[in-house]
RNA sequence: GCUGGCAUAGCUCAAUUGGCAGAGCAGCUGAUUUGUAAUCAGCAGGUUGCAGGUUCGAUUCCUGUUGCCAGCUCCA
């Protein structure tokens, strides 16, 4: 693949940059296509993405419809028919504003205006449109073979919410038409995954125009609440971790103390108590710090890992919400460590060994990212800068490559956070060790050292799952709701053929039930075909057990497993095998 | 919160230019006694999210509002 870049020169596209640069051409094509249907369009950005490209347009009080981006999708094919030359042209600062004044591009203007150090810009042309970019592009139009226009939004310029609100025409692209089918099937996949639509379908969980954004549990959904928490306390139990439970609602001047007050007013649920203004917890830190405080404690005792499944409430925007992804109560899998600073590595180290063994318990893979200090922040830039320095060490000896956020950490600390992957490829943020220096301080912490003097211990708050909500969401799509036996709400379901082995099926279900497992008989007068096509495509159980008069004779059993293979099994093997995964809980 | 879209039975969806709101699945009843992804028949199910407005007449048009969806922003 040829490309061009900002100087004219033209070379072989290196194989890794390949998609990027497609993409690139793929929006100057596109905004090509706007201009000559819109002409009073103006144009802001319009980068390449993970899996294509966008431009974020003015185009007055236009709006559009589908078919508007039908039509777009149209003129941009005809573009890449035309098979125009892509040809680059430096200009300096004046003749580059002077050029932009023409074509009435004032994003563009404000862009250069906001680059001061530039002297010249350099602009890719392709037939009648000019686009101020650095580059590099395809060489002709026709080099963009695979691409489709998804969708629409808004998005405001410059991300600032301000700023004007532009539209955002949005589209993905592929070196191939296969690849862009499969990228098209996997999104697909994707949406038969969405764990909105299996929740509904499992009955895990749902919402209430009554309570936006506040999630109800189905039993369904608390075997899963719970079978979680119940693994979640063994391993934490095994880790040297206590647990504790601390008040939902606590007063003023508790989060005036934190720094919640301050910093995290906005997101929390406030109320009035005998005329005393209180909060509803958006974090279990303050609580667990109050169990610290409440007790002198010895430089012997620490490091202190104390864990609380709180529930928390935060006041998430309404167009933030979205299934159990983002919901505005959640139980965080917290807890709290109490360390001297020379344990910090250390601890740090456990603690990610800790995530770590969760994460490939359920087969996801995962990368590391350390956020640094935010603006709006309290603290020293000396305890910042130990802080993260804590965390770069601990990561670095653990030798686990990361990447910086700048700018992304709490604002009382920095923080490390686990994006783990699921099955399909996404990404979603779980874990987090968040290094904190300030609540100490707030609350004047204190242990008594070797030596009889008080200092201060070193606090660090960190999750798992992140919250438990969002990791059933997650779980549900990586799995597709088809959950590891020990985590599947039903286990086994009995379906007798008739109801001529009803009374077989009872037994058989009586033996499994008292063995532990969490079966469901179905007793409903259907075909043995329709029991098995509710067991199996909307309920996801891992086992069904098809009893006929075959089987009531013999006095075994028919298994059938998710992906539709038949076994033949006595009972007191298959109750073995059942409980053999049952107790794959235990890592 | 912002931009755009959507809202009809428990679920998935119909309803010509404004003219009696309909189907499949699920539910209930009956028949059937079934062998590995949907047995047949009947019954019931609705103030078309909510509040106004226009109209002889509104699921349909207008305004407001609530919720949901796709993004932006934010985040566990």
């Amino acid at each position: 693949m040829k490309i061009i870049y900002k100087d004219g020169t033209v070379a072989e596209c290196p194989k890794d940059e390949e998609l990027h640069v497609l993409r690139h051409t793929a929006a100057h094509i596109m905004a090509q296509a706007i201009k000559r249907l819109y002409p009073q369009a103006d144009f802001a950005f319009g980068p390449a993405t993970e899996n294509g490209f966008y431009y974020d347009v003015d185009l007055g009080d236009t709006k559009l419809t589908d078919e508007d981006l039908a039509a777009i999708e149209k003129e941009m094919k005809k573009i890449c028919k035309e098979n125009l030359p892509i040809k680059p042209f430096i200009l300096p600062r004046d003749e580059a504003v002077k050029l932009m004044e023409e074509r009435g591009e004032k994003y563009k203007i404000e862009h250069m205006a906001d680059l001061a150090d530039e002297t010249e810009f350099s602009f890719f042309q392709q037939g009648e449109y000019v686009d101020m970019c650095i580059g590099p592009h395809l060489t002709y139009t026709k080099g963009l073979k695979a691409f489709k226009i998804t969708q629409q939004s808004g998005a405001y310029w410059k991300n600032d919410k301000n700023n004007k609100m532009l539209t955002r025409i949005n589209g993905i692209a592929f070196r191939t038409q296969e690849e862009l089918d499969e990228h098209l099937k996997l999104m697909e996949e994707a949406a038969r995954r969405d764990h909105r639509k299996i929740g509904k379908e499992m009955q895990l969980f749902m919402f209430c125009d009554e309570a936006p954004g506040f999630p109800f549990f189905l039993p369904n959904g608390m075997i899963l609440k719970n079978t979680l928490i119940d693994y979640w306390r063994e391993i934490h139990s095994a880790a040297g971790y206590v647990e504790v439970s601390t008040p939902l609602i606590m007063n003023r001047h508790l989060w005036e103390t934190s720094g919640h007050w301050d910093h995290y007013k906005d997101n929390m649920y406030a109320t009035k108590i005998d005329d005393e203004d209180y909060c509803i917890k958006p974090m279990n830190c303050p609580g667990g710090v109050l169990v610290y405080r409440s007790q002198p404690h010895s430089y012997r005792e620490l490091p202190m890992r104390v864990g609380e499944l709180g529930l928390v409430h935060r006041h998430e925007l309404r167009g933030a919400l979205h299934g159990l992804f983002r919901v505005r109560c959640f139980t965080q899998d917290d807890a709290h460590i109490f360390v001297r600073p020379d344990q910090i590595t250390d601890e740090i180290m456990n603690v990610v060994h800790l995530i770590n063994s969760v994460y490939e318990k359920f087969g996801f893979k995962y990368f590391v990212e350390l956020s640094t200090r935010p603006e709006n922040s309290m603290g020293s830039d000396e305890d910042w800068e130990a802080a993260t320095n804590g965390l770069k060490q601990a990561l670095e000896r653990l030798n686990l490559p990361y990447i910086i956020n700048e700018g992304d950490g709490a604002f009382y600390g920095p923080k490390i956070d686990f994006h783990l992957q699921d099955s399909i490829g996404r990404t979603w943020q779980c874990g987090t060790i968040q290094l904190d220096f300030q609540m100490p301080l707030n609350f004047q912490l204190e242990y008594v050292d070797e030596d009889g003097q008080k200092k201060r211990p070193i606090m660090l708050h960190r999750v798992c799952f992140g919250s438990i909500e969002r990791f059933i969401g997650i779980l549900t799509e990586h799995y597709a709701g088809k959950f590891p036996t020990w985590l599947a709400p039903t286990q086994v379901k009995v379906l007798p053929v008739s109801e001529k082995t009803l009374d077989y099926a009872k037994q058989v279900t009586e033996v499994l039930r008292k063995a532990g497992v969490r079966v469901v008989l179905d007793e409903s007068n259907e075909k043995i075909g329709y029991k098995i096509r509710q067991a199996q495509q909307v309920d996801r159980v891992p086992y069904m057990l098809v009893l006929g008069a075959k089987e009531a004779e013999a006095g075994n059993i028919s298994i059938r497993d998710r992906s539709g293979n038949t076994t033949e099994s006595g009972l007191d093997e298959f109750v073995a095998k059942v409980c053999e995964e049952i107790k794959e809980r235990r890592s």
